[in-house]
DNA sequence: TCGACAGAAAGTGTATACACTTTTTGTCAT
DNA sequence: ATGACAAAAAGTGTATACACTTTCTGTCGA
């Protein structure tokens, strides 16, 4: 089974929320979502029940799919996560560096830095959010990547990062300084970059934004 | 929405998976499902959705279902990724100790020990991973809990531990090293504990198991 | 003016139908 | 016996139908 048509509506449901075209809150209806798409209500369902495990949405019974209004309480906890998991990261990575492995980091950071000079606020966002994805790739460990891109959706559906030229410019300046301590090989320096970097985000929370649900088609037009 | 019918046949079929009364490979054809379950076909559809996102079935298109067969390399970045975890999870766990935490954790060991005793081995095998997930929830982290929960059920479809009991014993006197350290607040011991713990269980990995494939029905009731 | 309430409209929850694909089965020629 | 192949069977992919629940709307009485 898997459907490539189930899949593109969570892909676009995704890229939407994620973009802050959808804000929290908003309702999913299932025949307007059909009507979108071209498809039956029955790959919607299969959609939504997808984006309500990644906690993209939440399903109420009986009562229909709404795009997450995470906590703030559970943003800590996404992010706390967070540092967990790529305080070890770092480590590991220096660990076993390679010039290559540089190589490829200096590239994505220079392309994260041509988006941000470019005000390109999607390709940014995303690509900000992929230089960690790509630390655990280079390490070899899909699952760790897998993981972290979940995580990362998640702050991404609760920060309003990706609005903000100068916190974009800020994030590509410390992914260029970790990129430096890993190569020169100071895993302290780097671990404790990292864990600054992430505190940052962190601290660009956005709290009680009441922003009016936008209309649904204009959203995912 | 969110039908507790789908909620239940998900619920049921990990169970399986987990407890290894369905094997990796095995196929899950979806009437025979719904047959068993007195659903459709729609609802079971809607449960191996879900189950493919947890990574405990594989899903191929126009082929079916199949309980997953993780590689040896998958299992090893699955515990990689518990170990990063934990490990700082278990020096945070120090750093903001109480005595009432300690007092939770000595009860689930002790629980965990009598299903050990008992030769209770469902019930050992679900205990015995809920440590973990204990130690997160203490701390007041959901977020975590949930993403160890997941991570357990991957390696409980990797490990043979279940099986063993000899393995159940060394692992639940590790959890009662672990909680003896984290009262101590020493936490270099803790950590090397849990990391040591976390080892032993992922030798006990099993490579080439080619069992044959129980009857679904068999396995399900 | 306002709240309560009935009926209509909209929406979710689940089963079923049907087209299309894969797998199995049985036959026939070598 | 064995491999190729066609017909049948089983199975997946998607749409639709319908029962039931929630939400909206307009009317009536205080």
């Amino acid at each position: 089974m898997e459907s490539s048509s189930t899949q593109h509506i969570v892909a676009a449901l995704t890229k939407a929320i994620v973009e802050h075209r959808l804000h929290p809150g908003t309702k999913l209806a299932e025949q307007k979502l059909a009507d979108h798409f071209g498809v039956s209500r029955t790959l919607v369902r299969q959609a939504l029940i997808q984006l309500s495990q990644n906690r993209l949405i939440r399903l109420e019974p009986a009562r229909g799919a709404f795009v997450a209004s995470p906590s703030v309480e559970e943003a800590q906890q996404v992010f706390a996560v967070r540092r967990m998991l790529e305080t070890e990261m770092t480590r590991a990575f220096v660990r076993e560096v390679t010039p290559a492995k540089i190589k490829a980091l200096r590239e994505h950071v220079s392309q994260e830095k041509q988006a941000v000079d470019n005000q390109d606020v999607p390709g940014r966002t995303e690509l900000l959010g992929d230089f960690h994805v790509r630390m655990a790739q280079l390490m070899g460990n899909q699952v760790l990547a897998d993981m972290l891109r979940e995580l990362i959706s998640r702050c991404a559906l609760i920060t309003l990062m990706y609005q903000n030229t100068h916190a974009a410019e800020h994030s590509n300046e410390e992914h260029a300084e970790i990129v430096k301590a890993l190569a020169a090989k100071d895993e302290e320096r780097a671990v404790s970059l990292m864990q600054a970097h992430l505190l940052h985000v962190e601290q660009s929370l956005t709290f009680d934004r009441k922003l009016p649900a936008n209309a649904l088609s204009l959203a995912l037009a």
